[in-house]
DNA sequence: CTTGCAAATGACACCGGTTTCCCATAACAA
DNA sequence: TTGTTATGGGAAACCGGTGTCATTTGCAAG
């Protein structure tokens, strides 16, 4: 049936390295070193290689390079299951800094709670010969998965509310700081009775910021009882049950720090069931500036951090020595959050 | 410096093809006879491969595979710029259809409005050889798209608001069906003057909506002045500046349909903003079930399609015919949404 | 005019699979 | 018994790059 041997069905077959290598009259490996900047090489033979691979629209074979380096050029975001938004900005922010390079981005998504989770990321990590994988939090302040990555090759960047690791293993946002603004807006505002609802045990940022929390009240001088502290899961509905318990103090609070925006929505949410108006008999602040935080009414005062841009200098730090692209402007390892003033605030009713 | 010539750093090397073969005393071509469930061999001569495989742990090599067979074992997903929600929700289909599979998914966000989309798309399917595709509306409706995936021989499968390609390349929703009831459901609480808060031109969602929406209108036998149409952009802030338009008119009208959530909450904060009473003095419904819809007050009667599922669907069409996991069930093409009741509709004041 | 050394380049094996093609053996028909 | 197929299985080339190491070239020093 077949006539010719190699019936290349669509146009002009992709050149390969040794069609670039006849055409220029050399041997692959000097293309090779072309393509990689390595070795040492004749300003005229580099020029005319660079001519031959342009006019013809070479472009290497990612596959084949990936197997004779043993490594591939993907980049990971390996995450458990926070915010929607939030990984979504963080893919933003990695696919801004891998554009117009030979990078992709894979998502993986684990199960924190999983006892085979250390063993699936490292077979997801070994069998990919990832290049890098950017970790999210919460699973990113786990120590074990770092070492991990260390112990495969795969270089790796931790995200957080707090410095964890070394500057090139790093990206982190203050929240502590932006916490303790927040606190101490509320504080200028004449509030005093102000209710927190914290983040679940065992995530670095949930204690950070109540960190902060604890710390704008303790300079102020105000006393917080145990009873003004209600515990949340970063989750709507566990916003709305902490408020429902906050509410039932006897005097209620007259503000409320929640440590996050999607538990802050839950606090007006169940404000707005009750009757209680906001802000006027109750201020309330979230954290991260999630899109609902400016589409629910009113809308809320709130502490952004910039993921969009932590997420570029994550992939930077990743890919920084591989593409010499920008000179050794080194990545910043440390952004601040900057806090968002919108309506959910005001003084208290006397 | 180096002693051995091998000094493999980390424990028990992976094991290759190789290393089976010596092991189970065959070639290496019959270790790949088994991996690809190809050609014909004896059943003892499997088992003992298998048995050989099952000790060591070993896992074919993506890298080489995907050289020698000139098509790699990811999945890409390309999507313009729509829903954040959406688009997560997606990956999440498409990554559990992936579980336990030899598939990747690869996230590509692309610019519709840029002239070089096409040629950026085609050389991420080349250079990657990736091995299918899923394209998210609104990208899914070019056509355009769809023959390249063909002429570069991807697979491909296109998700939509209708059908839009044969049901190998085709998951749908029946937005039409969903929104006629959404209509209905406001007719039959006695709205008769409904504003409509249409998509942006050119989205085929959106036309589909609209169309759902006058004919549930014209069947009841409900003139619809066009005043009654505003157009939006899918946004929250053109759901807010629609629904001004709408609130001028005089009468206004008693009841909303935004095409889609984020326009929806935007009419709800425009409402809040002028003093208008909703569910008492306009009803709402939206469209498309995103976390917002519940967290607004009231929260906010809207459409739910089936996202995650389609995802699944969409990724099984793909992979289904590379790994034999499901028998022959075919994976479904069209998803039926239905209409969730929240607080946002309720009957107009007399 | 050698010698010496560094820069420039090429030959060839190798990464870990798959494919092509061909052989050996068993089974079966004549 | 011999010829003819099937069928299981192997050798070697190949996919398209990169690493190692040897060789050639260029140029300054002796």
């Amino acid at each position: 049936m077949k006539s010719a041997p190699k019936p290349r069905n669509k146009a002009a077959a992709k050149p390969t390295i040794n069609d670039i290598a006849r055409l220029a009259g050399v041997s692959k490996k000097t293309v090779s070193r072309v393509i990689n900047r390595s070795g040492s090489l004749h300003d005229d033979t580099r020029e005319k290689i660079e001519a031959v691979i342009r006019e013809t629209g070479y472009v290497p074979n990612p596959q084949a390079r990936a197997l004779a380096l043993g490594r591939n050029f993907l980049i990971g975001l390996v995450h458990d299951n926070p915010n929607a938004q939030m990984i979504l900005n963080m893919q933003q922010g990695i696919l801004e800094a891998l554009r117009d390079t030979d990078f992709e981005l894979v998502v993986r998504p684990v199960d924190r709670s999983s006892p085979d989770m250390l063993d699936d990321v490292r077979s997801f990590l070994v069998r990919q010969r990832l290049y890098g994988v950017v970790l999210l939090p919460p699973i990113s302040e786990m120590d074990a998965l770092a070492r991990l990555c260390e112990e495969v090759n795969c270089k790796y960047v931790r995200m957080g509310s707090s410095v964890l690791d070394d500057p090139d293993h790093m990206v982190a946002s203050n929240d502590r700081d932006a916490v303790i603004e927040a606190t101490r807006h509320l504080i200028a505002q004449g509030h005093r009775r102000i209710g927190l609802i914290s983040g679940p045990h065992g995530f670095n940022s949930a204690q950070v910021r109540r960190d902060g929390f604890e710390f704008a009240l303790a300079e102020a001088g105000i006393k917080l009882p145990r009873s003004l502290i209600a515990d949340g899961q970063y989750t709507f509905e566990s916003g709305i049950a902490a408020a429902e318990s906050l509410f039932d103090l006897q005097p209620r609070p007259t503000a409320i720090f929640a440590c996050n925006d999607e538990m802050a929505a839950g606090v007006l949410f169940a404000a707005r069931a009750r009757g209680i108006a906001v802000p006027e008999e109750l201020s309330i602040i979230g954290f991260d500036d999630t899109p609902i935080a400016a589409r629910v009414w009113p809308p809320l005062t709130t502490v952004r951090w910039p993921i969009v841009a932590m997420g570029r200098s994550a992939a930077l730090k990743i890919i920084g020595d591989a593409t010499s692209v920008s000179p050794e402007d080194q990545e910043p390892s440390t952004f601040v959050s900057t806090l968002v003033r919108r309506g959910s605030v005001a003084p208290p009713m006397k």
